[in-house]
DNA sequence: CTGAAAGCGCTTACAG
DNA sequence: CTGAAAGCGCTTACAG
């Protein structure tokens, strides 16, 4: 370990005051002792200790992280925006994985509060519970910002992409192409961002004059971001084969995110369709799988690292700015942008299926 | 922020002592006495400040992690490993993107020590400042585990996965098939991965007596991790380019990594060339888009999570046990499997090119 | 420009 | 079983 201010000021023949602010450059200090101690620290490993000072004030320096899995695309580069804008203000981050899981949701929620981060970024599940405690936090002032879903039953600062747009683009782009029997293979019901999503694409249809068929929606995955991409994978499967069977079947579909597209590519080719030429499909989140993958994907990027700057950006806001006691809540819909791949083309069934 | 031990001792009228141990659950206090304070703690909202307990006892319950990349998915299933050990036995999990940049890696190290974290987890550049620094912190005793690469020039506790087998296995795999000119894409070659993938490459050649040929070996990526995916199919494609234009051209190509591998793939299709047809490919990591890639890769699987897992395991050992001060370094290589897909087919070449 | 003193919130021997 | 006291390493008014 190393050695402390005390111990310094010792060898430096000073108080720990001036070390303290030496190593602190303070302006009380003059230059010639400022760089004599710099050279004692940096000789025998002095390292001001963040968590002295952190408790002195109160606070750390240490903004927390909570995501369903900190290995799923759309989350790992969110942290590495919230990295990125932390790191450049002197901030550490600290990452947690609820895995979906409510109770161990609250755990790390507890466990950051316990080591007082300076603020919380988070990516919820849907409990109850966790929105009651988020809404202690808030009132404590503890900063915090929802990621990607809504906060069920709470305001809170939110930075998020505009799902309900992303759906909308997605849709429109097929409406234009002509299809007028258009599948969605959602998610989770409860999520904001499927929520959105559904509601994209019945806007998208209903501003065209289609008409609405609830026989085309079909659940395809249980959580956008599922550790077990299998699982997404065979629910995109499982989706479109029940899609495929029913009476009028879609000419395109619109999933939910890119795994659960690239599922639904799989069995429309297992059942002998053709994508694009029978079936169109666009994923949702432009994951690499998205461009790499078999059929490339027409899908809607999302830009993720962007909403991680976005929310440390609001957590250091809070932090400093007199914006701090703003009861207001913040929200940051970051536009997302329709990207045109091999997934989808013309509809080619040539009639109304009807 | 939570109320203090103090205040709340003031509340159920007992010494902070007593609040202090009751919250530990220490068995000095009546049952009765902790059931009281724990539904006082809960209702008036008090959270022992764990950085105070950290900082009495000189110790953080976090763990460090600097990796180049956190989005990069060889790490992010990294830190997925290290959180799910780590949060397991109460410790929190701290992330820092180095970017590759020894100048900001060092910052961050400096960053993690004044934090007082309970140990580190690093891959490492390849600087010698680094080293240095790694050094120092190894005397001053705190644990540090390399993960991936080695740190160069010094030894340290290790964790990583098999690359002189991996790269065996592949080639092997290719000598198997019938082919005998069997091309290289490599990384850096001062990161012990590519060195040792390499070596792997060449005992494969030599244990069944074909000659190796530095022509065969081609650089095709800066960094085997680099933020930028683009960059890296681009190094694939340019190299296996150069791969194909010399005199006698290799059937089969092995790429240091997946991302270097699909461009090597892109080069060869726009070339001309099918795969696997007239040339195989094998990549390395089998990260999502080998299995969903347009053509499956034939890969080598690293258990990525569990490098993360055996080096929060190592880092939690020497903090609890004795184990502590055994000076001796640890290193622990796991194995990795061949993964067959589509990218490899046997040598249709039908001569020995030459 | 430098120093002595008090205190941030906890824990842990030491008493009782 | 409970409490009073000291101290972990820093910082910051307050003196000088």
């Amino acid at each position: 370990m190393p050695i402390t201010i005390r111990e310094l000021a010792k060898i430096a023949k000073v108080s720990p005051s001036t070390v303290s602010r030496a190593l602190r450059d303070s302006p009380q200090i003059s230059e010639e002792t400022k760089e004599r101690i710099r050279l004692l620290a940096e000789k025998f490993n002095c390292v001001p200790n963040r968590l002295a000072k952190g408790f002195f004030d109160g606070k750390s320096t240490v903004i927390g992280v909570i995501v369903p899995d900190v290995s799923y695309p759309f989350y790992s580069k969110i942290i590495f925006g919230i990295e990125q804008v932390a790191s450049e203000r002197e901030y550490s981050v600290m990452v947690c994985n609820s895995l979906n899981k409510p109770t161990l949701e609250k755990k790390h929620l507890f466990r950051l509060v316990e080591n007082r981060v300076a603020g919380i970024i988070i990516a919820a599940t849907q409990d109850q519970y966790t929105a009651e405690y988020v809404w202690e936090l808030q009132r404590e002032k503890i900063p915090l910002v929802a990621i990607d879903r809504r906060i069920r039953g709470i305001g809170a600062d939110f930075v998020g992409t505009d799902d309900v747009s992303g759906a909308y683009k997605a849709v429109k782009y097929l409406i234009d192409l002509g299809h007028t029997r258009i599948g969605y293979i959602s998610g989770p019901e409860d999520f904001s961002t499927s929520i959105e999503r559904f509601e994209g694409y019945r806007n998208a249809l209903n501003d065209s004059g289609l008409v609405f068929d609830k026989e085309l929606v079909v659940k395809g995955a249980s959580f956008d971001s599922d550790h077990e991409i299998e699982q997404q994978l065979e629910g995109g499967r499982d989706a479109v084969r029940e899609l495929m069977s029913i009476a009028n079947p879609p000419t395109a579909v619109f999933a939910v995110n890119d795994y659960v597209a690239l599922g639904v590519v799989q069995g429309l080719t297992e059942k002998g369709f053709r994508v694009p030429h029978d079936v169109s499909v666009v994923g949702y989140a432009d994951m690499d799988i998205a461009a790499l993958g078999r059929t490339p994907l027409t899908t809607i990027r999302q830009p993720s690292d962007q909403v991680g700057m976005a929310a440390a950006g609001i957590i250091l806001d809070r932090l400093t700015s007199e914006a701090e006691d703003s009861d207001e809540f913040r929200s940051i819909i970051l536009d997302v942008d329709l990207v045109i791949r091999q997934s989808t083309s013309a509809n080619h069934s040539g009639s109304n299926n009807g």
